[in-house]
RNA sequence: GGGCGGCUAGCUCAGUUGGUUAGAGCGCCUGCCUUACAAGCAGGAGGCCACUGGUUCGAGUCCAGUGCCGCCCACCA
């Protein structure tokens, strides 16, 4: 095998992405025997394109999917989009406004089929990037939430909750969006500070002669609309307005004056005009006093009949006209200028109206209770822990949920209005007629509301896996082991998932539920297309490989916090993905060279190498990286298992990097010889390798499976895709502490020693002799043994002395070893000033170990092995600082 | 109004139950084109861990308060 100097992503990625979803590597059998792990994906919207949010989620999940797949669980991750009401049919309308067409022109049914049309074209767009992306997803159960068995599910849920009397229809004040003409759920308003005024307007007191009252009102169009005004009810100042009437300027209305706790009496005047067509606080005023609750806004905002001659004005066109016309007639005390809180809706931006109008409402109550002990009992687990409070404070004040939108693209809500203006909720058309002729009359047409998206997107747990039937794959794999996804969505998403799949299921939706943070730019910005600060994922991945995205992504973010990301971040994973490629470019070199052409890693145990033929042990740098490798496997485990995503990816770039390629390759290059045909310390160093492309798969899919392909080419029986391999899974017998030790001391005389001849200034291919010091025989052992690779790695030839050097000598000290170099004195003396700052932060550092050990305090309460740790440490400290201070008396 | 999170190296961030001289990547400085990789190698500099107080033998870590920054929820006309 040749490999090209640098490494290309993009000539090997797309031929892998294909490749996995062509052969069907990922499809989960239902009937199993291997423990399920599923995991079903947050749909994105099927109008959508991938972006860096997907991307890191998606990252997250295939991490854990491939590691559990790896690790021989029978994996489902269930795929597929989201119908997204408001945002396709508006997608969708403004994509036929170009061909000027309008949907109220053709009707609901050809706007639909023009919605299906498009989305049969443009919709996928989302699933093909996935799978470019590597998303190690079972393509074969892809799922819509409006394909016909979702759907049946949505009418069942709906069936099943009427019938429970957990969904009723009322007359309510809703927020209503002025731009899609739709009510819209309280989540789906988003709330910002604005500046405006604060009018104070007169309003006559009816025969008082001449005596008014003034109330402050921020939406003076809403004055026509006015059915009362109120007061509090211990205000003194107002007291003598009980039982009296006001007249409402304008419009000429007598409105009466109430008492209601409801009323501020330190804000404004302590007087409110009350509009109970216009106002939730004012809605619920009028009920408790029995007013009439007048209109005057039509559905996209503007004044209707009700308003008079106002009738045709937008909203603040009528607030100006308004206003004008009650200076006219010097009905406005003063104007103040005033920070409100306007409500937006999410999806048009305009200000939502609060309106009352006829919805379909789900009581959430019961169900949020039932949702909150999940979590209280661990059946459901929130992770990190801290959005558990987030969930149960949200919970335990929820509101009715609104679920009908005035859309045409969503699930029917399958209720049918009856000629007598009642109403039937059934599981079909047929049905609900058969109840009508129970009754006795005839069905008039059913409701045109659709529901709410998140409603359907609610059951997606097991109306994805085939419910309501009973179904192979709930059995096999519901509820789902685990959900990834956004903080944004707790509540939107997650929370009703909640809800419904208990309702539905008797059984908690997940088991696990770990919230991601954002992405955010390198300014710490959100991502948003109208800032023009996105970075476009697929972008990246073409310029630096999949493998680098997502790497750059895990990496930069600790445990459940956002990701703030920069393009140069990537290109450094980049660098890495080149580092692991040139790496597998040295061993395919190394071994033509010697003659062995055959790539075969050996069958050996996971952490055990091979020993030398002729010395019959196994070789020093081999012992040290199976060691090594068990360790770091042992991580990666229980750090992907706990979503530590940014521990494992720098545990594994540490290990490969700094470990795999510093030290056990260049260890590795001294044994080469060429002509030496495939020995067992070739076939360790290709397992070795071998099973550190396993360990990073999960992490770098791509450049993984390639190389793997490469290098088990003729190994017979092997699997087919690294994919399907297993995950190195440490056991306690593997590790070889001893030769940890060894190479520990072999590092750190190689790098003291290269420490010296830079410092000193000596050149690097100049062989410097010299002495190492040492009480302990361990080290002097490995100096007398690695002869070759110190002369090799650091430049330097060893004899080896025990006991401490003679005063002067050594030009560096570590803790264990004393290491003298033969140098010209002006060399020498270029250390001094080094030596001298090594010295300050030591005698900090024993004087604090002095003291805590003089404090009868610690040595009393502190457990032994520290008392003990830290006589030792202090020990050392004296130790180096007293030879230091001899060498620099020498120097 | 209620709640949550953050503040650690120039930048972006780790730091698991309190216990060695607080780490990484990038950036910076010095020297190297050493035959896997200059997208590289070797070496180095750089930190009152936001502030104040407390608990403790011992605090980046626990507690209280303060200050900035960000976010969520909420019925303020």
């Amino acid at each position: 095998m040749r490999l090209e100097k640098a490494y290309d992503p993009s000539r090997i990625e797309p031929r892998w992405a294909e490749w996995w979803v062509s052969e069907g590597l990922f499809r989960a059998k239902a009937g199993s025997s291997k423990p399920a792990f599923s995991l079903v994906i947050p749909p994105p919207n099927v109008t959508g394109a991938l972006h860096m949010g997907h991307m890191f989620e998606t990252s997250q999940i295939d991490i854990t999917m491939r590691w559990r797949r790896m690790r021989g669980a029978n994996v489902l991750w269930l795929p597929g989009t989201d119908h997204a009401g408001i945002a396709t049919q508006m997608l969708v309308e403004r994509h036929l406004a170009k061909s000027g067409i309008e949907r109220r022109d053709i009707g609901r049914e050809r706007f639909l089929e023009h919605v299906w049309d498009w989305k049969e074209t443009y919709g996928g767009r989302i699933v093909g990037q996935l799978k470019r992306v590597g998303a190690s997803c079972d393509w074969s159960r892809e799922r819509f939430t409006l394909d016909p068995g979702l759907s049946r599910a949505v009418t069942e849920c709906f069936v099943r909750l009427w019938e429970q009397g957990l969904i009723y229809r009322g007359e309510y004040m809703v927020n209503w969006d002025p731009g899609t003409l739709t009510a819209i759920s309280d989540l789906e308003v988003e709330y910002a500070h604005q500046q405006g005024f604060l009018w104070h307007l007169r309003y006559p007191v009816e025969g008082a002669g001449g005596e008014s009252v003034v109330v402050a009102t921020t939406r003076p169009e809403t004055m026509l609309g006015d059915t009362a005004i109120a007061v509090h009810p211990n205000d003194p100042r107002y007291c003598h307005l009980r039982g009296r009437t006001v007249t409402l300027p304008l419009v000429g209305r007598s409105l009466p004056v109430i008492s209601d706790e409801f009323v501020d009496p330190e804000f404004g005047t302590g007087v409110v005009k009350v509009t109970p067509g216009h106002d939730p606080n004012d809605f619920a005023a009028g009920q408790r006093h029995g007013l009439k609750c007048v209109t005057v806004l039509d559905e996209e905002a503007r004044i209707n009949a009700n308003g008079g001659r106002y009738e045709g004005l937008d909203r603040y066109e009528a607030r100006d006209r308004i206003v004008r016309d009650l200076e006219a007639l010097g009905l406005v005390e003063r104007v103040e200028e005033y920070t409100n809180n306007i409500g937006r809706s999410q999806r048009s931006g305009l200000a939502v109206e609060p309106r009352v109008s006829t919805q379909w409402f789900v009581r959430t109550k019961t169900l949020a209770e039932a949702a909150i002990r999940a979590v209280e009992e661990g059946r459901t687990e929130i992770v990190p822990d801290q959005w558990r409070r987030n969930y149960f404070e949200w919970m335990g004040n929820i509101r009715d949920w609104c679920i009908s939108r005035q859309l045409w693209w969503g699930h029917r809500i399958p209720a049918w209005h009856l000629e007598d203006g009642s109403i039937v909720v059934a599981r079909s058309e047929a049905e609900a007629r058969e109840e009508a002729s129970r009754r006795g009359v005839g069905v008039a047409h059913r409701d045109s509301d659709v529901l709410d998206t998140w409603f359907s997107s609610g059951l997606w747990p097991f109306s994805t896996m085939g419910w309501p039937d009973e179904t192979e794959d709930l059995r096999a794999f519901y509820p789902t082991n685990l959900l990834n996804t956004g903080f944004d969505i707790l509540f939107f998403w997650v929370a009703r998932m909640m809800m419904l799949g208990l309702a539905m299921t008797g059984e908690v939706p997940f088991r696990k539920v770990f919230i991601h943070g954002l992405v955010r730019d390198a300014d710490k910005k959100k991502m948003s297309k109208t800032k023009g600060n996105v970075i476009d994922p697929i972008e990246m991945t073409d310029r630096y490989g999949t493998d680098a995205v997502r790497f750059a992504l895990v990496a930069s973010a600790g445990q459940g916090s956002d990701v703030v990301l920069k393009e140069e971040r990537i290109a450094g994973y980049r660098t890495f993905a080149n580092k692991i490629w040139n790496a597998l470019r040295f061993v395919g070199m190394s071994l033509e060279k010697a003659g062995a052409d055959v790539w075969t890693p050996p069958e050996l145990a996971e952490f055990a190498p091979l020993p030398d033929e002729s010395s019959g042990a196994v070789s020093l740098a081999d012992r040290w990286i199976f060691s090594r490798l068990r360790s770091v496997a042992g991580e990666a485990n229980d750090q992907i298992e706990a979503f530590r995503y940014h521990e494992v990816a720098s545990t594994l770039y540490h290990f490969f990097w700094h470990e795999f390629c510093d030290w056990y390759i260049e260890l590795k290059k001294l044994s080469f010889r060429e002509g030496s045909g495939l020995t067992n310390g070739w076939r360790n160093m290709l397992a070795a390798t071998e099973r550190s492309l396993r360990l990073l798969h999960p992490i770098m899919p791509f450049i993984t499976e390639d190389l793997w392909q490469r290098l088990t080419v003729n190994t017979p029986g092997r699997a087919r895709s690294i994919a399907l391999a297993g995950y190195p899974l440490p056991r306690d017998d593997d590790a070889d502490p001893g030769a940890e030790r060894e190479v520990d001391v072999l590092q750190r005389i190689v790098t003291a020693a290269r420490n010296l001849r830079a410092e000193v200034g000596l050149p690097a291919r100049e062989i410097a002799r010299g002495t190492i010091y040492s009480e302990d025989p361990g080290v002097l052992a490995v100096a007398a043994s690695q002869g070759d690779p110190l002369a090799r790695l650091a430049g330097i030839q060893l004899d080896g002395q025990a006991g401490k050097a003679p005063a002067g000598h050594a030009l560096a000290h570590a803790p264990d070893f004393d290491l003298a170099l033969d140098l010209p004195e002006r060399r020498k003396r270029a250390l001094r000033e080094r030596l001298q700052r090594q010295l300050a932060p030591l005698e900090k550092a024993a004087r604090g170990a002095r003291g805590r050990l003089a404090n009868p305090g610690f040595t009393g309460n502190a457990p032994a092995r520290v008392v003990e740790g830290l006589r030792e440490k202090l020990a050392d400290y004296d130790s180096r600082i007293a030879r230091i201070r001899e060498t620099l008396a020498a120097l």
